[in-house]
DNA sequence: TTCCGACAGTGGGGTCGCAAT
DNA sequence: ATTGCGACCCCACTATCGGAA
């Protein structure tokens, strides 16, 4: 097959808005594609590598050669190639990396270079990801959508899965079992702004604690127990303590799923950056010694022989109790949501776990089964906000739809002592996109215009004016800031041009909701520069 | 007819290891 | 020794389509 084939599908894919169009085109392109090219085609498809990783990026793309005028290059040829550069590794690689990628560049034509780098950047941007591919499949393979549907969840891999539907059907389809070693999506919770609205959208429910750690998957076959994260990815090889601990549950066989997170020195949870940074190390008996972590468990999904996805929440419960008592998440049952009495215990007890320091609550319908990969109304989570009135220092060009409009903004707290500038100046705490609608877009886009001062490529930056009225979870150290602190998950709640930015919040405000580490080693978390 | 679930898009914070400088 | 890059951790929110109610 050739690559021109899928860069037009792509391509017309991208100019569809019909959801059913896209899938027709995505499905004809599919049916086309067989053998040792339909798993490949399958993940290009859906924007992505067949190679999970490929060590190239968006630096590689920078000086793209001119199109070639034929199309000549093959699905085998690329993908031989893409491989071929996820491979090298040592002194050389980039450049050798680097050499791949422009010799397929310089082979493809205009369209071709589009899907090739759209793949490499992983940025494809046609409007269907893997979730039209799903449909896409079903239709060119003339199966069921659930067949295709309970295939990946018990799997989850995408290309395999659209490969042997097109090559096998429902029969080949109906081979794919849960099986314990191979990684299968986790479910995931929707958001809720509050308990009551959560528990409106489960019924009848489990609230947990959420700890803000790293999710684990653990499987476990005899002593033999694998640890897989959020994307699938392994990482057994970092987390000792949670295969100690899963070997120590007194269970055969296993596919359990939790949350790894460390403690302070006081047993309170450590920031969310003290985790990820002791998961992402490789040092491991330093990184052990320093940071331990440990293992909290809030699903099975098999246990000894049993299959357990498809049972409710309750009974899934019960089977982790008897297998995992110790490791198991403390939750409050609310039996009826009707009833006030258990609704207010139920905010009693996510009180008591944000005065632990956890990040929040997960409310889990006990009716519900573990549906993989999807954002159900089985799991919802519940967060504190705070808000602050923050000021916009500069805002950056959008892409995409956004192409055009002011989007990204700079934000600013007061500085009314001068910490970090002149007295009265403003101090850069982070940026953010979010929250945004079309009318808001269009309406900052010309603000901000008349409030320019310069500009360069990407950023316009504007006279400190426009207050923006900003939400967020939380205030975290940061590198990378002035203050030594940045905002976390910051979204605009409202533009107020009827406040002058001399009532904006300031930088002792942000401070204050700054929880600092009681780590010794994490003495240094606010120092400030000078 | 209206409502709502699922999807894609638009990017944010941080951290690590590795290769290049 | 420092810097840039890729790969992953955590993620919120809006627009849109199309089936459910």
């Amino acid at each position: 097959m050739l690559l021109t084939e899928i860069a037009a599908a792509s391509e017309a894919v991208a100019a569809a808005s019909a959801r059913r169009d896209k899938v027709a085109l995505l499905a004809a392109c599919l049916r086309r594609a067989s053998g040792s090219d339909a798993p490949v085609v399958a993940a290009w498809l859906s924007g992505r590598t067949f190679q999970r990783r490929t060590g190239l990026g968006w630096a590689s793309l920078r000086s793209a050669p001119p199109p070639a005028v034929s199309p000549s290059l093959t699905v085998q040829m690329v993908d031989a190639q893409l491989a071929r550069a996820s491979l090298l590794t040592g002194a050389g690689s980039s450049g050798e990396r680097q050499k791949i990628v422009l010799e397929l560049l310089s082979a493809a034509t205009a369209g071709e270079q589009r899907l090739l780098s759209g793949l490499i950047s992983g940025e494809l941007r046609q409007g269907a990801a893997a979730g039209l591919i799903v449909d896409a499949v079903a239709k060119a393979a003339e199966v069921p959508l659930a067949s295709v549907r309970r295939a990946l969840s018990v799997h989850g891999d995408l290309p395999d899965v659209a490969a042997a539907a097109l090559e096998g059907g429902e029969s080949a389809l109906s081979a794919f079992q849960l099986s314990i070693g191979r990684a299968l999506a986790p479910m995931l919770a929707a958001p809720a702004p509050e308990l009551g609205a959560a528990l409106a959208k489960t019924g009848p429910a489990g609230v947990e604690w959420k700890l803000d750690g790293v999710r684990v998957q653990i499987h476990r076959q005899g002593s033999d127990v694998s640890v897989f994260t959020r994307t699938l990815d392994d990482i057994t090889a970092r987390v000792p303590e949670v295969v100690e601990a899963v070997r120590g549950l007194d269970v055969a066989d296993a596919i359990l799923d939790g949350e790894v997170i460390a403690y302070t020195a006081s047993g309170r949870p450590a920031p969310f950056q003290v985790t990820s940074a002791r998961v992402a190390r490789h040092d491991l008996e330093k990184a052990r010694a320093a940071t331990p972590l440990s293992l909290t468990l809030f699903d099975a999904l098999h246990v000894d022989g049993d299959d357990l996805i498809d049972r409710p929440g309750a009974d899934r419960r019960t089977r982790l109790e008897v297998a995992a008592p110790e490791l198991i998440v403390p939750r409050h049952v609310v039996d009826d949501p009707s009833d006030e009495a258990a609704v207010t215990g139920a905010q009693a007890f996510a009180a008591d776990t944000l005065a632990r320091g956890h990040e929040g609550v997960v409310v889990k319908s006990l009716a519900s089964a573990y549906t993989m990969g999807r954002r159900g109304a089985g799991w919802v989570k519940v967060k504190p906000r705070i808000t602050l009135d923050l000021v916009v220092l500069a805002a950056e060009w959008g892409h995409g739809r956004r192409t055009g409009k002011l989007s990204n903004l700079h934000l600013g707290a007061r500085d009314p002592e001068g910490e970090y500038g002149p007295p009265g100046g403003f101090v850069m705490l982070g940026k953010t996109f979010k929250g945004l609608t079309d009318v808001m877009l269009d309406w900052q886009t010309g603000k901000l215009r008349e409030l320019a001062e310069r500009e360069s490529k990407w950023v316009v930056h504007v006279r400190p004016e426009l207050i923006v009225e900003i939400a967020f979870d939380g205030v975290q150290r940061s590198p990378r800031y002035p203050a030594g602190l940045a905002l976390r998950f910051a979204r605009v709640l409202a533009h107020r041009p009827d406040k002058p930015a001399a009532q904006a919040d300031t930088i002792a405000t942000v401070r204050s909701h700054h929880v600092v580490e009681d780590g010794a080693e994490n003495s240094s978390a606010d120092e400030a520069e000078t």
